[in-house]
DNA sequence: CACAACTCAATTGTGCACAACTAAATGGCC
DNA sequence: GGCCATTTAGTTGTGCACAATTGAGTTGTG
């Protein structure tokens, strides 16, 4: 690669510039982890597109069903904490999914604030469709059973972890900038 | 648009509901293992907003500078080239950074179709802040540097896979249906 | 009962991803 | 020169993610 110079003698570098590389390998390997899985993550959506579309089903709107196949109804605040999205983002999405005549809502007569979203005749029915979806994802990830699932282990302690370190980011950032010592180069 | 009709259409999903169990497992499985990748992927987004924030880039906009501080100057093609990005989402994201005062745009004397896409001495200086990022990140995480490494190792993989498995499924679909021997369940 | 605090869904606004299209510039070809 | 396929950015439209806000409904407390 035709890596560019380092810029040694920047202006308000507060780090000497012997201790700059160092810094500056870290940052190569950021653009190359940060990129990786947002390629990854890029990557399954598409080879997802491709195969829903014949269900006529959107990736997050897959999701959303699959989770609806398994517990039939639910509002939309439990459907939100299976998957991890507000309601800014499932409001639309359902009505979209509602418009395509696969789910309906209707507000709980229980709990006036709530909706419950449950599953059309037709909502229904589209599972049997989707059956064949799963293998042939995992046929394109080239990945045989046991490898998914290390991978999927792996991916949700890291999303532990970053939901955790989030947390403690956000308010006060109890986060110490100087004691690195969590994760420190080995 | 559904050009790419189905052979066999509704005939080809006889499958009376007792019978499924099998696939309804491997659907249980989709489930996690779809919802995990995209899950991880936005955690991480979310711990590079609370980082970024103070940088006042977003995520994508980072992964941006990130391959001009490398490269220095690029014209948009390539850039969309490091970051498997196409100038529909590229353009209006320059223009935000060039407003933001960070990049410059210039038609190519050379060629008038490219435009350059060049570090300001704001955008450039930048770095020096950016420097403290990647160890946060890596903090989060919770990974040592191995694992990271190995994480990124079978990201890569998977994405190589994902995105052969694209090109092979969205024109004739050379995809056999029939013998899922690839990743067969156990 | 009254009232504050909270919950839930929806809405608004910003930004990203991608498909489809447009428009300008380039280069090969006769 | 004139013509045409290709390359390159940009634009438009759809959908998702998320922060911030709104507003109706609910609950706890006095």
């Amino acid at each position: 690669m035709a890596r560019r110079s380092y810029p040694g003698g920047m202006t308000t570098t507060p780090i000497p510039s012997a201790e700059a590389s160092a810094d500056e390998e870290y940052l190569r390997l950021d653009r190359q982890i940060c990129f990786s899985l947002s390629a990854a993550s890029r990557a399954f959506n598409g080879v997802y597109r491709v195969v829903l579309k014949e269900l006529g089903l959107t990736y997050p709107q897959y999701l959303v069903m699959l989770v609806l196949w398994e517990h039939g109804e639910l509002p939309v605040k439990k459907l939100g904490e299976h998957l991890r999205l507000d309601s800014g983002t499932l409001s639309p999405l359902l009505k979209r999914l509602e418009a395509a005549g696969l789910v309906r809502r209707e507000r709980s007569t229980q709990d006036e604030r709530s909706v419950q979203v449950r599953l059309t005749d037709e909502g229904t029915s589209l599972k049997e469709r989707a059956l064949r979806v799963p293998r042939r994802i995992a046929a394109a990830t080239g990945f045989d059973l046991t490898e998914i699932m290390e991978l999927r282990a792996r991916l949700d302690r890291l999303t532990r972890a970053l939901d955790a370190a989030a947390l403690e980011e956000t308010p006060g950032c109890a986060w110490t900038p100087g004691p690195p010592g969590t994760a420190a180069p080995s």
